[in-house]
DNA sequence: TCTATGATCGTA
DNA sequence: ACGATCATAGAG
């Protein structure tokens, strides 16, 4: 995987286990890779979403966790795939002590690896290289990811995340899209091209 | 059981 | 601005 870092280098489980506004921010610059069969479909983080456990109005571990979310309140280090709209799948990654139920959602990657890929995958001819991961139900349709997933362990399995190189002027917005919110600045992302675009979406 | 809705996206 | 499309949550 030539420039990046490698994939059997995994970021370690202690990295996910801090408080997971900290681990958005710092998930900016990593990539995210899935390992399909022989070949690597992946990209760099721009994009991300930290979302608490109970007592945060736009988590879904605010509402029933003992139900799809109850995979948040495990361990750290760990992919929360849930499905939604009736067609897309959006990818979290557990955060924070075991039981606090708190999880950071991948909102967009640069494509660095297996862009052919990505573009078999189904995307609409009109889209540009840059936006093939730009929004949660993007990245998981370039990567083909999907419920099979959930669960799935971030520091060992076919998908991981590895470090890159850290990243500098790191904005924070609300976040896109909930029904049910409080305002809370939890959305980061760095400018580029990848960063998701949703009409819903808040100005820097 | 039944109904409404959603951490979205593509097209108009 | 709207429709697709179905698993989940909340109501009855």
């Amino acid at each position: 995987m030539s420039e990046l870092a490698d994939f059997d280098a995994p970021l370690p489980r202690s990295f996910y286990e801090r408080d997971v506004r900290i681990v958005a921010r710092q998930l900016l610059g990593c990539y995210l890779v899935h390992r399909r069969g022989r070949s690597l479909v992946g990209g760099r983080i721009v994009e991300t979403e930290a979302y608490g456990g109970p007592g945060d109005p736009g988590s879904h571990a605010d509402r029933a966790p003992d139900g799809r979310a109850r995979i948040m309140f495990g361990p750290a280090g760990f992919a929360y795939v849930y499905f939604t709209y009736g067609m897309h799948h959006c990818v979290n990654a557990v955060c924070g002590p075991e039981g606090k139920g708190s999880a950071v959602l991948f909102r967009a990657l640069e494509p660095v690896l297996g862009i052919e890929e990505m573009r078999a995958a189904g995307a609409p001819s009109s889209l540009p290289d840059a936006k093939l991961a730009s929004g949660p139900g993007r990245i998981c349709r370039a990567l083909g990811i999907d419920k099979a997933l959930n669960g799935a362990d971030l520091t060992a399995g076919t998908l991981r995340i590895v470090p890159g190189k850290k990243v500098r002027g790191i904005h924070a917005t609300t976040r896109i899209g909930l029904s049910r919110d409080d305002g809370r600045e939890w959305r980061f992302f760095v400018d580029g091209p990848s960063v998701s675009g949703g009409s819903r979406r808040p100005r820097r």
